[in-house]
RNA sequence: GGAUGAGUUCCCGAGUGGUUAAAGGGGGCAGACUGUAAAUCUGCUGCGCGAGCUACGGUGGUUCGAAUCCACCCUCAUCCA
């Protein structure tokens, strides 16, 4: 199977410029190909991670990837799929983001013996005269086609400010010098970023009337039409300090029915045969296929030995047997007591379960609090230390939050 | 630069001097049912144990009392230049 028929039948393709010019190149291990990432947060996410195993199987199949840091196009912001304008970023936080995307990265991809390149755009964008620019290649936008753009119309009643309006130029001008510099032939980005994408290959052909190359892959989006990878409290992150291993897995753990095959599809590496065989699977034995994901997952993004004692964990809690040792663990001192106890609010509070102790409260009268295998059913219960001691003491809030606070 | 309109709690959006922690919807959380799924039904949804405190773009003011009235400022949209 080839390359482009795995992407194909993984359903990673959206839209492409030239299929049959992408095949051939992509099928030889002809293309040098960039994806740009824009330093929006210090740590990657879902996304990020599609776009890094694209990268990856691409390279798998000889293609030379080239990872870009937005480092010139975060002092801007991409308008596309926004409604409102982001904040702006200074460049401290530009600078310590991308230095943590470069962390991440490199986990992921080989980027050794030129195997792969890391360029960052602050180096040919942030030192752009004006006035050469628009002599060099404002001729070769036309506004009334940018302002057709997808990602502009959407803009047009909420209002897009000039800052904004120049990303696309900013992003074709990226792909015209990387294909100067480096001979970069491709670009891949997520669909939202197909206007830009093909602002690129356009100048190209404008400038250098050469031949340049666009694929978008598929927005992972649930059966419901949003974007997944997002909580109520924010993305899905790559860094476990800010998702953790055991997090990370009861994400995908918990994947709607419908989701689950197109999300082993597009995000593992398990071969297309295994899936397809999971394809035939139904009803709750849907579980196990998206335990095989959750895992599978984890052990890309965390390691294998992170990804066991999530399932562990999960198993534990969830099943019964295993061990406990690996689900979240709050560490309390004496500080935290008040005269050797801690109130049922105040312990919740302290291990991050709730965000107010009035919320544990109301938890508690709504019957949503188990504390060592007993309902608390009065929000006043106090804890008193020896609970807390040895193995700690296990909190249950609502089905499937488990927590242990541990004193000392 | 001129004219008009808008900025409300996580989001949308009602409210236009006290009875408003603010209708309604969405989202979220909890309970029931389940398969750690979906759908459905029920309850909750600013903080505080409480007295109470903090909130309606910002700053001042009028008033016994303001999200609501006044002044100035900021931001955004629409039309005109």
């Amino acid at each position: 199977m080839t390359i482009y028929d795995e992407l194909k039948a993984r359903g990673l393709i959206a839209q492409m410029t030239d299929e049959e010019e992408i095949k051939e190149l992509i099928n030889n291990g002809k293309a040098t190909f960039y994806i740009g990432f824009d330093p929006t947060a210090d740590s990657l996410h879902v996304g990020h991670f599609m776009a890094l195993c694209l990268m990856k199987r691409l390279q798998m199949a000889g293609n030379k990837p080239i990872a870009l840091l937005g480092g010139g196009t975060g002092m801007i912001g991409d308008p596309s799929g926004r409604s409102d304008m982001r904040s702006m970023m200074t460049v401290e936080t530009i600078d310590h983001n991308i230095a943590c995307f470069k962390k991440q990265m490199e986990r992921f991809i080989d980027f050794s013996d030129g195997k792969a390149l890391m360029v960052n755009n602050a180096d040919w964008l942030l030192k752009l005269n004006y006035v050469e620019l628009l002599r060099d290649v404002g001729a070769c936008f036309s506004v009334n086609n940018m302002l057709r753009a997808e990602c502009y119309k959407q803009r047009m009643e909420k209002g897009l400010s000039f800052l904004e309006f120049n990303y696309m130029i900013m992003q074709s001008y990226d792909f015209y010098a990387l294909y100067q510099n480096y001979g970069c032939n491709m670009q891949f980005g997520g669909d939202d970023q197909w206007s830009n994408m093909l602002g690129g290959t356009d100048l190209i052909r404008r400038k250098l009337g050469e031949n340049a190359y666009a694929m978008t892959i598929t927005l992972l989006m649930n059966s419901e039409g949003k974007k997944m990878g997002k909580t109520q409290s924010g993305a899905v992150w790559l860094d476990p300090e800010k998702t953790s291993p055991y997090e990370f897995y009861q994400y995908w753990r918990n994947v709607g029915d419908e989701d689950v095959l197109k999300c082993l599809r597009m995000l593992t590496f398990l071969p297309l045969e295994q899936i397809d065989e999971m394809d035939k699977w139904e009803g709750s034995q849907l579980n196990e296929a998206k335990n095989i994901l959750a895992y599978e997952l984890t052990k890309l993004v965390h390691g294998e030995e992170e990804a066991e004692k999530a399932r562990n964990a999960a198993k534990a809690l969830f099943v019964g047997g295993g061990d406990l040792e690996h689900m979240p663990t709050t560490n309390l001192t004496d500080e935290d007591l008040t005269d050797g106890t801690i109130t049922v609010p105040e312990l919740m509070l302290k291990c991050g379960l709730v965000p107010s102790k009035k919320e544990a409260r109301r938890l508690v009268e709504q019957g949503g609090v188990e504390m060592g295998g007993e309902k608390i059913t009065d929000p006043n219960t106090v804890i008193p230390a020896d609970k807390l001691a040895g193995e700690g003491l296990m909190i249950k809030k609502g089905k499937k939050v488990f927590h242990r606070a541990i004193l000392g």
